[in-house]
DNA sequence: CTGAAAGCGCTAACAC
DNA sequence: GTGTTAGCGCTTTCAG
């Protein structure tokens, strides 16, 4: 066994014409073979099991179909969102999606991009948080540029911290809008659930969040930073509640986090919303059915995926652009207003 | 713009050395290269900004790093979790993972299924329920024999309904327990929710739990068939609500669309757990933390994923080994018995 | 330890 | 129309 895969050579003598031939019959262009031998080539590939190798394919013809997409983490739903919005809009190219998780190590983000581009790929895209340092950013930038410069092309989902295509989303004004609303609903003492501080995704929300509710109500927001995760919104959650009981909102910077929050009030005996309201950001779609239901701000997930794609396969712009999506604030049961 | 990516031979011009002992320095085994030489290549590569070109390497060494993931839909948790848990053990053994979407779809399935055969991967996972079709199945096998006959090879985690290693999910069996522990509860007047006929998970956790109620209870479960998702839940929860106002317990084919009754019944007014008690299927891991909590089984999706890549990975045992998978009965509030 | 040269499977000129 | 042949970028004998 592990005998070797058919090659066209094979599927060429089998069927009795020549390499070239059983190419334009089975991979090349349509007509310019005659029926008859265009009929023989298919089945001798079928009697062979034959089937084209793309690697030596994509050698000879100098180009993939292939496009390369790095996330964080493929189990959170915000990136498996966009993954799946992204896919879609692959497939009508007859693109094939090659998904890889950094599972949030800078480290790993690296060593995945020198894959990527060793699959030479037609285009790579990043999706997932920038972080806050510029070696790291460097060192992406220095996989970037040559990449790009061989005609590759690369976007991202994120800040726009890197000189490529990129799809910004505008965490700030969503934050902001959000403060607004909950400070028109009557809220007073207002905490904040970061994550880690060199998350640009997670300081970019607090930032916009402060400025909103300093512009709409007084009364400075507490902040606590845990993890990017639903235990550490549940930690956060905790000590806010341990060092500010009197605390009446609750902004946590992803859903994920949100749901953590609220997790963390039920073991508490704290009841959302009556004792504390509770809102996030991003409006994952599993999410949308717990209750009391959850205010977040509308992130298009599925289509920021298809976006980036469109960047990554349109006209080559020189200058790295820009497509900004903003959020839209839902509120929902979490905060029904003091 | 666009100028080609450096090859090896630009690299051993530039560090005036051969083709053969740039390699070697760059890719080959250590040491055979003299400290002077290979330092003069490495610098070369750098200042030209070279990446190895995986196509060309596997096709001169014969063999790829890469193995193909084909999920039904990545943006549903069940399968994101999955794909986690095979990534993460991917990287364990330096191996690349291209990932594949069909949505379901069944003639998608076959044609990513071919796409990740021309890719010529070391290994194939196949995840994501068989459905009820021998022409369908008959297609796949026709892509899969050929493949492994090569010396790749194919794993699955769904219904032993493929000639290859696979992970066996006990559907039946968890569905039958769960039967079991709701009578047990003194739940009398069940409903199933189900997903399509031809989709055999759906048959299998139905029929599971029939058996199990019919052996621990009297009365004929109601049956009410929709889409696998959600919204399918919300439909079907709809559908029993009218026909069988008086069900006291619901058993969803999986979270999703027990997530989706729940919703229904929020809808109506109608109280989960005192008016009707729900349960589900998977134990999705941000559903954790719905109110009240779902009863459900809880399937261990990531170690899933990694038990199949070490199925794939693992000694070629000629014939098609099955892992098999228990669920384990998680009640929570959503069942509190009557 | 290093270099020359033969492929890996396929496509794309280029001839016939 | 169809066949021949020269690569695509790399690894790997096989000689030196």
């Amino acid at each position: 066994m592990a005998a070797r895969a058919a090659t066209l050579t094979d599927v060429a003598k089998e069927a009795g014409v020549s390499l070239a031939t059983a190419s334009r019959a089975l991979n090349g262009s349509e007509r310019v073979v005659r029926a008859e031998l265009h009929d023989r080539t298919l089945a001798a590939a079928a009697r062979l099991g034959y089937t084209p190798n793309a690697q030596a394919q994509s050698m000879a013809k100098g180009s993939t179909d292939l496009v390369g997409l790095l996330v964080n983490d493929i189990a959170d739903p915000y990136f498996s969102t966009i993954a799946a919005g992204l896919a879609t809009a692959a497939e009508e190219h007859g693109l094939l999606v090659m998904l890889c998780s950094t599972g949030g190590r800078p480290e790993r983000e690296l060593e995945l991009l020198a894959a990527l581009r060793r699959q030479r790929g037609r285009a790579i895209v990043l999706a997932g948080s920038r972080i806050n340092d510029r070696a790291h950013l460097r060192e992406l930038a220095a996989h970037v540029e040559p990449f790009t410069a061989a005609g590759g092309r690369v976007a991202a989902i994120s800040e726009p911290r890197l000189p490529v295509d990129t799809v910004v989303v505008d965490n700030r004004r969503g934050a902001q809008d959000l403060a607004a609303r909950l400070a028109e609903l009557g809220y007073r003492r207002p905490a904040v659930l970061t994550g880690p501080e060199r998350l640009l995704v997670s300081r970019d929300r607090r930032d916009g969040f402060l400025a909103g509710w300093r512009r709409s109500a007084s009364g400075e927001p507490v902040c606590a930073a845990e993890e990017f995760s639903r235990d550490g919104g549940s930690r956060a959650m905790q000590r806010v509640l341990d060092e500010h009981p009197d605390v009446d909102v609750v902004f946590a910077i992803n859903d994920l986090m949100a749901l953590g929050a609220m997790a963390a009030c039920r073991e508490r005996g704290v009841r959302v919303p009556q004792d504390v309201a509770v809102a996030g950001f991003d409006d994952i779609s599993t999410l949308r059915d717990v209750t009391p239901g959850l205010t977040t701000v509308r992130l298009p997930l599925a289509e920021m995926g298809r976006m980036a794609l469109d960047l990554v396969l349109g006209e080559d712009a020189e200058k790295a652009r820009r497509r900004k999506v903003r959020g839209e604030v839902v509120l929902r049961e979490s905060t029904p207003g003091r």
